[in-house]
RNA sequence: GCCGAUGUAGCUCAAUUGGCAGAGCAACGGAUUUGUAAUCCGUAGGUUUGGGGUUCGAUUCCCCACAUCGGCUCCA
């Protein structure tokens, strides 16, 4: 006799010993039915797992997030199994569960092909009707490895090479394909009912590319149907929103071949957005405190010897070039200058805080393989700043940078955050005081913001403690672009200096900045965001007056002339063709406002718009709408 | 950079086993003067990404380059 605790409290006594399977049947069909894995004194192990002593309980249900987690896992065997069942001859290394899904490597002689992938979801729905029964057993270190190396399977035996040697090792044996894992799994493949293989793509064998390159295939697994139908559909509306696509459908930028991948042409309508975006960076500046640099793309390569980029940021830089005897480099980044101009005068402790802002423009070299859009590209503007200060001001200015960071992202509409605090790595310059301090002083700002973060122990970069804040999208996915950093490095390596009150030259702090990042992958986040129908105050083209026939030229060009006036983006459709056309041709411009004016409209001096949501909003005197559109413009309403 | 896939008109896509490169939309011309998501007719548009090769003949097969797409951290 003895008794399981379950984690709400209650506890139950069985006079035998028990599967963890049964005792989720003692305590009801529909969790046994939901049941896929447990947890015994914080373990995870499988349903077949036995407790014959008292011990506390918890069953994992496929609907929990460790649930899926493991049907995914299992997932990936069972693709492994029918890739085995499938084509002997590949290898299988490893197969996580991911984000959403799964995926396996195997070493194999030839490409998979979608065919291939086609054939293997087949041969995992048979092995699903199959329902084989997966079963764990425990093995020795060297059983283990005779066993791999007489299947054939080299990756295997190699990982277990790698393994402590004091762990025990398991194997999961379902139909005839035998894998070694960690578990836990489903108790039989008939569990895995809502799965879809989505890509194969190359991946280095143990993610390094000095080793030997294998085939990753990708799938998505769900505890039902309908989970996956609403992942794959969200996977269809994030290709809808491709800002790839969007950005060519609406003319907003191109990548052009001819120039070189990862260089953005902004369009005269993408332009649009950016100026908006750019005004409104201004402003906020303006308003808190900081002044405006302009700063060269190249200088002289010793300044980025002196900076240190030469050593630790090689790889990310263009090659130098040579000019009149010397080497210039292109810029990856916008400090130093901010720097030489610190260091064009002397300067007082009664200067701090200084803040200067650039939106600077830097080239970093990107491999071609990972240019992508408008997220990774070579060339792209930075919403840059350096703020100098004394040790005593780094609590205030990172308060009032995150102010600005969290409400700027709020204006375009981000309202969810994640915050992350990094701190001091093991190779770090600096004193363990000023890092100290520093970190304190960022951990403070962020709690008077009454903000939850999360601390990324050891995770800073050498020169500093630091600040990153994700946003996440109308899709749900996280997009980092925030940093906050403090800098002990660079005053150090340019020794910039300030007179303090005693009349010594004393080190200031350097915090670098950068709210959204980059400008091209902003847009390219807000346009996803907003599927492109972006808020009044983005959009490139805020309106256009529609007429119906010729005769009402004269009232849409001057309600036009009248809206430009008033600072909005208007144009007006004079073309002879019927409403109809005109309207859904700009509303898939997605065009917030249309304005359409016929005889009515003329005579009254009004017009009949459709807003956004595709009704028509009859007829309305035009003053009022003006008026109305100008101030969620001033008010950048989302 | 590496692996795989892709590259045809401005855009989205066709083109038997290697045999004269096509359609829709857009553009241009004409007709139509139209009331809430596509009016009709016509015209023009191409060194098939670029460069080599095989062949009587290459969009198609081979090689090289470039670009694009999917990946290359998430531990058996």
């Amino acid at each position: 006799m003895f008794e399981v605790t379950l984690p709400d409290g209650t506890v139950k006594g069985f006079d035998r010993p028990v599967t963890l399977g049964e005792v989720a049947a003692a305590i009801g069909a529909g969790l046994a039915k939901a049941a896929v894995a447990g947890r015994v004194d914080g373990r995870l192990v499988d349903l077949s797992h036995r407790v014959d002593h008292g011990v506390t309980v918890a069953i994992i249900t496929m609907q929990s997030p460790e649930g899926l987690e493991i049907i995914r896992h299992s997932a990936s065997h069972l693709m492994a199994q029918a890739v085995k069942e499938l084509f002997p001859g590949a290898q299988v290394t490893i197969g996580p569960a991911v984000e959403n899904g799964f995926y396996y490597d195997f070493d194999f002689e030839r490409p998979f092909t979608t065919g291939d992938l086609t054939a293997i979801e087949a041969r995992m729905q048979q092995i699903v009707e199959r329902n084989d029964v997966i079963t764990r057993s425990e093995v020795g270190r060297d059983e283990a490895v005779t066993f791999f190396k007489g299947m054939g399977e080299q990756y295997k035996a190699e990982i277990i090479s790698a393994i402590d040697a004091a762990q025990p090792l398991s194997l999961y044996a379902q139909g005839n394909f035998i894998d070694l894992c960690r578990g836990p799994h489903v108790p039989s493949t008939g569990y895995l009912k809502a799965f879809k293989l989505l890509s194969v793509a190359g991946a280095y064998w143990r993610g390094n590319s000095a080793n030997k390159q294998l085939q990753r295939i990708y799938g998505t697994a769900w505890a039902d149907a309908k989970s996956l139908r609403a992942h794959l559909h969200m996977l269809e509306e994030a290709e809808k929103r491709d800002h790839r696509r969007l950005g060519k459908e609406l003319d907003l930028f191109s990548i052009q071949e001819s120039a070189g991948g990862g260089l953005v042409f902004w369009h005269p309508l993408g332009a649009r957005v950016r100026q908006a975006i750019e005004a409104y960076w201004r402003e906020t500046h303006i308003a808190a405190g900081y002044e405006f640099l302009y700063t060269p793309h190249m200088a002289n390569l010793d300044l980025w010897k002196t900076s240190g980029h030469v050593d630790f940021y090689r790889d990310s830089m263009f090659h130098s070039m040579h000019v009149d005897e010397q080497e210039y480099q292109i810029r990856p980044m916008n400090c130093p200058f901010h720097i030489l101009v610190y260091q064009s005068r002397m300067h007082s402790h009664r200067d701090f805080p200084i803040r200067w802002a650039e939106l600077g423009t830097v080239y970093r070299y990107e491999l071609s393989g990972a240019l992508h859009g408008l997220f990774r590209v070579r060339g792209f503007t930075q919403d840059d700043a350096h703020v100098f200060c004394r040790e005593e001001q780094i609590e205030d200015e990172i308060t009032a940078i995150l102010d600005l960071t969290l409400a700027t992202l709020g204006t375009f509409g981000f309202q969810e955050f994640d915050i992350f605090l990094s701190t001091r790595p093991e190779k770090s310059v600096g004193s363990d005081a000023i890092w100290d301090q520093a970190t304190t002083a960022l951990g403070n700002a962020i709690r008077k913001h009454h903000l939850d973060f999360v601390e990324d122990r050891g995770g800073g970069a050498f020169y500093g403690p630091k600040i990153d804040v994700k946003i996440t999208d109308c899709l749900g996915r996280k997009w980092q672009c925030s940093t906050i950093q403090l800098d002990f490095n660079l005053p150090e390596r340019f020794d910039i200096t300030y007179i303090g009150e005693d009349g010594g030259k004393h080190r200031p702090i350097m915090i670098h900045r950068a709210l959204m990042g980059s400008l091209e992958r902003f847009f390219g986040i807000l346009l996803e965001h907003y599927a492109g129908r972006f808020p009044l105050w983005l959009a490139p083209v805020q309106g256009v007056v529609l007429t119906i026939t010729d005769a009402h030229h004269p009232w849409a060009i001057a309600v036009r002339d009248r809206m430009r006036a008033a600072g909005l983006r208007v144009d007006a459709d004079l073309r002879n063709e019927k409403i109809g056309y005109k309207i859904r041709e700009h509303t898939l411009k997605k065009i917030p406002w249309l304005l359409i004016v016929g005889d009515r409209e003329q005579e009254q001096k009004a017009v009949s718009p459709r807003d956004g949501s595709g009704k028509d909003l009859g007829l309305m005197p035009l003053e009022g709408l003006i008026e109305t559109l100008v101030a969620q413009v001033r008010e950048r309403k989302v």
